[in-house]
RNA sequence: CGGGCUGUGGCGCAGCUUGGCAGCGCGCCUGCUUUGGGAGCAGGAGGUCGUCAGUUCAAAUCUGACCAGCCCGACCA
């Protein structure tokens, strides 16, 4: 390609509207534009990369025996109505009616459609198979952001796997697990597999693939010692015990005007130290209320909540509900005497005695709270938020929380939606089983912009040799001087013939212009070709990762340039 | 959905307080000079000032509604 005929609308100034490192670069670069929130256009240049991040993806699909498809963005509103997720992903679910009335969604992600097409499979001697498609998802995300990293229309690579059972659904999935340990790498991106929550994919376990970020949205914490790493949403960790006075007293309710925060009764004469206040808070799980409780010192977890009572709507109550249920105001709940809600309370809390919490009257609180003995939990859960440098549950080492991004996530389905759809085979011993199944996914774009958050510099975008969307930049500095141009043109010509991408910037600027457009769309070696080095018969090649500038004859150019790229 | 901010040429912004010719830098076009790290001179093109309504002799500027975008939170594979 010659640079002069490309559309690459490289700009001088941060876009306004951006704040992500990649989002900046993609719009500076001449890659990406913005249509609406969260919904993009691919210039040619992202579309380079686009494809080539998905050639990647491909190629390691197929190697652990991954068939392709390519299966339809519009789906009948009914077969997610059967699997329940009209409800569980209402919130991003694009959906409308079609001319006839009939109502349809646009596609987050297809198990649905798979698992219909899956119908087809009759025998276990048909087990097990591995299909995956590349495909547009439509998310209407309450707040895309971050450029390419969290949008409402995205390209993601999904597989699904169907197996007799569970023996066999281990293997797929370690197959993806590593699939997609190489597809990070070849990307460079450095991506920690990590125990997550499911959420709304259904299913029991599943693993993110996190990139350390500090603009990721996600928490993760690692044990550097032992190599546990869960995200915090399912995070577990080893703490100290409280020592608590062997036996609680008598209850005894004492007045503490004023008292509204487990800080104001750490204080309070007569109050406790937050390790030994209990903290309550009044949630509503899909319509029910419930009293949550956790040590005043600890932080919720709401994901928690979510998976350890199954349910799906889960936010706090407000103001007036609480006051309405408990007779009193956040601050002075507590959950002593209290039947009728189910009480959750964190292990944290299991065999504490004498702890404070609030009386349900404002202003007063309870002392000599003894957990077993006062408070009927509902059921011992795990609720509470993991904090850096606690325990790892493993080896008890100091944790590391750090935020990251999630370039890829793969599920154990198992018959969640094998069971609905009736997706069934007989097996051996002729009787009809539901297919287990597992689903993987790894975002087109979202990958494209961590790979930038993980390799540029001040000038621009640093892509690794693989995905970059053209190898070689031929910088031509006197593009009007024939002798010049003859060279560049005769060194272009035999790189292309030899597979090589090249660009030629054949374009008439300043040479620092075409220097800082190079550098700043990131083609990982610039030749640079002008009059003076023409005279000694050399040219420049520079390495843009290190920066590193080499003479070589122009002669032997295109054989030492093939040969730095392995070709 | 709650809070904050912003919409003026392709990009970045000023002008709005106090209503009165729509500006600046970059980019773009033409010409000349220049050319190994974002050139100089000269000439030029390009904007219903987010939309709609209102106030006014007069609205980018004041008022209202709406729309869009960004940030924080909620939410989220």
């Amino acid at each position: 390609m010659r640079w002069s005929q490309a559309f690459i609308p490289t700009l001088r100034d941060d876009p306004a509207d951006s704040e992500a490192v990649s989002h900046k670069l993609l719009v500076r670069g001449g890659y990406v534009r913005q249509l609406m929130s969260g919904i993009y256009s691919m210039l040619p240049l992202g579309q380079r990369v686009r494809d080539k991040v998905m050639a990647i993806i491909r190629e390691e699909m197929n190697a652990i025996n991954g068939q392709e498809f390519l299966l339809p963005n519009l789906h009948p509103r009914e077969i997610w109505d059967r699997t329940g997720r009209t409800v569980s992903f209402a919130e991003v679910l694009m959906t409308f009616d079609d001319n006839k009335g009939s109502p349809v969604v646009l596609s987050p992600t297809h198990e649905e459609i798979f698992a219909t097409v899956a119908g087809e499979l009759t025998s276990y001697k048909q087990l097990p198979q591995m299909w995956y498609h590349i495909q547009t998802k439509f998310r209407d995300e309450p707040r895309p952001k971050s450029g390419l990293l969290r949008v409402r229309e995205f390209t993601m690579k999904d597989s699904y796997s169907f197996d007799i059972d569970e023996a066999g659904l281990d293997v797929q999935f370690d197959n993806h697990r590593n699939a997609y340990l190489r597809i990070f790498e070849r990307l460079g991106i450095t991506a920690v597999p990590v125990a997550a929550s499911s959420g709304a994919m259904g299913g029991k376990e599943s693993v993110e693939f996190m990139m350390q970020s500090d603009i990721g949205e996600d928490s993760v914490v690692h044990c550097a010692n032992c190599g546990y790493a869960a995200n915090r949403e399912k995070a577990t960790s080893a703490i100290p015990d409280v020592d608590d006075p062997p036996e609680s007293g008598a209850l005894e309710v004492f007045d503490t005007p004023g008292v509204r925060t487990i800080a104001d009764l750490e204080v309070f004469e007569g109050g406790a130290v937050a390790d030994r206040q209990i903290k309550t808070l009044v949630y509503v799980l899909d319509g029910e209320f419930a009293l949550l409780l956790l040590r005043g010192d600890h932080a919720l977890e709401e994901q928690k909540v979510q998976d350890g009572t199954g349910a799906s709507e889960v936010r706090p109550a407000h103001e007036e509900e609480i006051r309405a249920l408990l007779g009193a105001d956040a601050g002075s709940l507590g959950a002593v005497g209290v039947d009728g809600i189910p009480v959750y309370a964190d292990h944290a809390l299991s065999g504490r005695s004498s702890m404070t919490t609030g009386a349900n009257e404002n202003d007063k609180h309870i002392r000599n709270v003894d957990v077993a003995r006062d408070i009927a939990v509902t059921k011992w859960l795990d609720l509470r938020s993991v904090e850096d440098g606690e325990g790892c549950p493993n080896c008890g080492e100091p944790l590391n929380l750090f935020k990251a991004i999630e370039v890829g996530h793969i599920f154990k389905l198992g018959t969640f939606y094998a069971e609905p759809l009736g997706v069934n085979v007989l097996d051996e011993h002729g009787k009809t089983v539901p297919i287990v199944m597992g689903s993987y996914g790894i975002g087109v774009e979202r990958n494209m912009a961590a790979s930038i958050e993980a390799n540029h510099d001040d000038k621009g975008i640093v892509w690794p040799l693989e995905i970059a969307p053209f190898a070689v930049v031929i910088t031509v500095i006197r593009p009007d001087d024939a002798a010049t141009m003859d060279t560049a043109e005769a060194l272009y010509a035999n790189l292309w013939g030899r597979g090589v991408e090249v660009l030629l910037d054949d374009r008439d600027e300043r040479p620092g212009v075409k220097f800082n457009d190079a550098e700043l769309i990131g083609i990982p070696y610039r030749v640079t070709v002008g009059p003076r080095g023409i005279a000694e018969g050399m040219c420049e090649v520079v390495d843009r990762r290190t920066g590193e500038s080499t003479e070589i004859a122009i002669d032997s150019a295109a054989d030492e340039i093939a040969g730095l790229l392995g070709v």
